[in-house]
DNA sequence: TTATTTATCAACCTTTCGGTTGATTAAGAA
DNA sequence: TTCTTAATCAACCGAAAGGTTGATAAATAA
């Protein structure tokens, strides 16, 4: 899983933007060039470029060669360690019932349920 | 599931901080007050009660009220709508080989996958 | 070679973010 | 009432985000 603080801050970042979500959405159904990547917006091909470049950065995307072109792939890999992130915290809940469990079965006390991340 | 964009803008930009994720983290253990929450930190009390203002305003958090404290209280609710939104894309792969499975075994062609979010 | 296509670089501008310090509000305690 | 505790408000600052336009680079096509 990832924890490095500063990978998770640029791809929670990348993910805050509506462009950038909506080229996500689209390079789930395949490859796509720059200029077709920007197509669909009304912001200039340069705007577009920045943002997979912030996309890239944060490694949600990869990029390959094909002449002049530089078709942008999704990396779902990098999706998946983010909801592995959240996981850990938002499943907290249901953690906590289960420790809670344990005290009543055990009728011992303090389950101390150390922290992670930075 | 959140598909306001302006909300999932709030949301991720909320995480894209390693001082709001361990806030995050902190109130995955139990609800906290500002001072609680600031003491790990070396920047002042006010710029803690500001990234709280910003998870507030994302609603990853709530906050109640206790004499002069103003408790924070995680909302588990609001990260999962944020793996759900992740796991539309995340999943694609699997999604495209059950399109290709359909595709095969009914020989029809054209299976198209409409977009979602903007 | 010259022209075209694809994409990036560079400089600039405006707004937002993350932090500071100092003053203020609100509730309780003495 | 006065003092203390808990937290926010307000004004300010530097850095980064997101956009623009114009110039440039790199590969292909004519």
């Amino acid at each position: 899983m990832i924890s490095d603080s500063t990978a998770l801050d640029s791809a929670f970042l990348a993910l805050a933007d509506p462009v950038r979500r909506s080229i996500i959405a689209r390079l789930s159904r395949g490859p796509a060039t720059v200029n077709e990547l920007a197509e669909p917006f009304e912001i200039s091909k340069q705007a577009v470029s920045k943002h997979i470049q912030v996309l890239e950065q944060a490694q949600l995307v990869t990029r390959t060669r094909d002449a002049q072109r530089r078709p942008v792939h999704l990396n779902p890999a990098r999706l998946e360690a983010l909801t592995a992130w959240i996981d850990q915290y938002r499943l907290v809940r249901e953690g906590q019932f289960r420790n809670l469990d344990a005290v009543l079965q055990s009728s011992a006390g303090q389950r101390g349920a150390k922290a992670k991340e930075q």
